[in-house]
DNA sequence: GCTACTTTGTGCATCGGTTCACAAAGGGAT
DNA sequence: ATCCCTTTGTGAACCGATGCACAAAGTAGC
């Protein structure tokens, strides 16, 4: 048999944890369009992946299927949900309301499953004060008080580069061990912090190398495809 | 021996790719402070990673280094940016000016490095005509007149969701094979288009399934950490 | 109940990526 | 010119993820 207690082996892949949200969203979509029932294929098409992989992903988190029929929708849905934490209420802070900070307090698609901006944190004195997408701009001295006032777990840092370490640093020290970090720097942290990172400028990066190979590589092998 | 011709084996992993923007804004830090020469283990401690992966890596591109002394900087610098197609400048389109395009029309990151917002578009008659960063604003029945005559190659989407795939293959149908997506749908393309999907709500779900482990975990097992 | 059909869940081979650990290659000192 | 020290570049073992392909498990029809 397995290791420990069954076959709920609490340890699922970092690669399928990666793509349950995105099953989940092609799930919502599908609850909205009243499908009552889905394949793993069609799943599969939906979320864009291969079916094989989508069936094994869903295996780490129980036996949920029924063969012969498919996934009932509702109930995947709350298994995803409850698996990833959704079931919960999460207080996101954004620091930094520059407009990117601003996009985010007011993206709709945070706030609609189970995110809530509890609260949006700057340096310049100029938009302390303002409000944001319903918010109020609070001071970044009072960083970790509104921390710990509104129960705040997840950090978005949306600093400028300079400010991201010392803030991500500050917003540690009052228990906080997950941060989203838009700041293009490499953030130092304790094991025991998780850190996502999104550098919109690597992914630009990322894009130019492939398509510098479409373009100029035709005076090289002609592997194409 | 190796496959085909010799060292410079034209298959660099994607992995490496991914990487190589991470080394590259290390280094520019390291020239702007004057750092002449640097050896692995420094710069992979700047980038974030472990130094054995970061020569590997670095091999892909070349024998760029000298044993018992390191890399130089500025050659390094060099390298990668051609490597990464960033020695010419890349005219960008964003599609989609709410909060988010926005946000990318200003940021600083964008244009710093090889690339160029060479044009902002919209469907909102609201803002058609406004100038933002600089740029006039046009109206989305433009699209492939706009992306044609700025020779623009790779597309940012930030539109709502519900208009993301028809965007996408317009641009397609104009010769664009390289988008970057901030929609959180699965764009359907052919083979030879590159898409990067970037989903800020599928991190912070990612996020919360960790730090649920941390929090909600105690009445499992303590691996804690 | 039995047969035919569908679809899940998974064992297994494979692949790409990571890490270790060391030989090869260079610099500098004497 | 020889020796020692440093650091690169890489062979090889390892690890996790992917995808095939099929047995197991269910439904439906008769």
């Amino acid at each position: 048999m397995k290791s420990a207690s069954q076959s709920r082996d609490r340890g699922i892949p970092e690669a399928t944890v990666a793509r349950l949200p995105l099953y989940l969203r092609a799930l919502h979509g599908m609850a909205e369009r009243g499908v009552a029932t889905v394949s793993s294929e069609d799943l599969a098409v939906a979320a864009g992946v291969n079916s094989a992989k989508l069936r094994k992903d869903l295996s780490h988190l129980g036996s949920y299927g029924t063969r012969g029929v498919g996934y009932e929708v509702e109930y995947l849905v709350y298994q995803i949900s409850r698996e990833l934490g959704l079931t919960q209420d999460w207080a996101v802070a954004i620091v930094g309301v520059g407009n990117l900070g601003r996009a985010l307090a007011n993206y709709g698609g945070f706030v609609s499953r189970g995110f809530r901006v509890a609260a949006l944190v700057d340096a310049d004195p100029e938009v302390v004060g303002d409000t944001i997408a319903g918010l109020n701009v609070e001071h970044i001295d009072e960083l970790e008080a509104v921390i710990k006032r509104r129960g705040v777990s997840i950090v978005v840092l949306a600093t400028p580069a300079a400010a991201a370490q010392e803030v991500c640093d500050r917003v540690i020290s009052v228990g906080v061990t997950s941060i989203l970090n838009f700041a293009p720097v490499v953030l130092s942290v304790p094991d025991s912090v998780d850190v996502r990172k999104v550098d919109l400028s690597i992914e630009l990066q990322i894009l130019a190398f492939h398509e510098q190979r479409k373009a100029g590589g035709p005076l090289m092998a002609v592997d194409g495809q």
